[in-house]
DNA sequence: ATTCATTGATTACATCTGTAATAGTAAGTC
DNA sequence: GACTTACTATTACAGATGTAATCAATGAAT
C-alpha cells in the first residue's frame, strides 16, 4: 500500500469515524473541519481508492466510500515508523519529551498507569504458560 | 523553518552525534547506512543548509557543517505534530498500541515508570508554590 | 602561471502532494 | 429520446522530494 499523504489520511478520518458514506457526505463533513474545495476532496477520495486504502460500491450515480485500511493499522504502522526515525525505536523518549514540554496531563498519567498495571499482568499470566 | 523531509533528517542524524563534520565525513558516514550516492549526500546538505536547519563554515576548500536546528526541538515538534495528526492529541493510545503488538520491553515499562515517578514529583512540588 | 582535482552551486528529472478545473458519463426530467 | 444534472475520471500545475549529473570556482601540484 502506498503512503497515505496528510491531506488523504483527513479524508480517511472521515470514514473511519462512519462508513459507508457518498462523496458528498464526506464533503460536507469536511467543509466544517476545513476549506477544501469540494474538488479537491474527490480527488483525495479518488487517490485513496487508487492506493487501495479505500473501496467503494456504486449506489445509483453516487458511490459509497469504505476505508479498507483500517485506523488501528494505520496507527501501529506509522507509529512504529515515526519512533523509528525520530526516536531510534524507543518510546520512552517520546513520553519523556512530553513530559519535560508540560504537555502530559494527569488523564494521560493515569491511563499509562493504567497500561502499565495492565502490560504487568499480561506479563505474569505469560510467565504461567 | 521549512520541513525536513525523511532523507534530509538522515543527514541531520549524522551531525547531531557530531559537529562540526566536512561533507565528506558526513558522506563516509552515510556511506555504511545507507546506498547513498556522494552527490545525493551533498544535495541533501545545501537543501538543509537552504532550510536554515544546518549552518557551515568555511575551511580552506571545504565547508564544515553543523546543526542548527537541535534536535530535541525536532523531536518535540515532529512528536506534537505526529500525535495530533494519528492519535488526536492523546499520547497514551500510541504507548496502548505498542503494548497490544508486544512492541513493549520491559527496559521500556521501566522508563515509563520512571517518568510517572518524575512527572509526580514534579506536580506535588508545582502545588506548593 | 597553467593544469588538475576537489568541492560547493546549479540544473535535471520523475514522482508525490496540495489544490483544483475540465471532460466524460450516466441518471433523472420533460 | 433529448436535455440537463450530478457524479466520477482525467488533466493541470506548482512546489516538495529522492536521487543524481553537470557547471563553476578555488586551491594544490608542477
Amino acid at each position: 500500500m502506498k503512503d497515505i499523504s496528510q491531506a488523504e489520511l483527513e479524508v480517511l478520518k472521515i470514514l473511519w469515524l462512519q462508513a459507508p458514506q457518498s462523496a458528498n457526505q464526506v464533503v460536507d463533513a469536511l467543509a466544517d473541519a476545513s476549506q477544501w474545495h469540494e474538488k479537491t476532496v474527490k480527488t483525495l477520495l479518488n487517490r485513496l481508492v487508487n492506493k487501495g486504502a479505500v473501496s467503494f460500491e456504486k449506489d445509483g450515480r453516487a458511490y459509497l466510500y469504505s476505508p479498507v485500511l483500517q485506523q488501528q493499522d494505520y496507527q501501529h504502522k506509522e507509529s512504529q515508523s515515526f519512533i523509528a526515525r525520530v526516536f531510534e525505536g524507543r518510546i520512552a523518549p517520546l513520553v519523556a519529551g512530553f513530559a519535560a514540554h508540560k504537555n502530559l496531563q494527569a488523564s494521560d498519567i493515569d491511563e499509562l498507569k493504567q497500561l502499565i498495571a495492565d502490560w504487568e499482568l499480561a506479563q505474569q499470566g505469560k510467565s504461567d504458560e
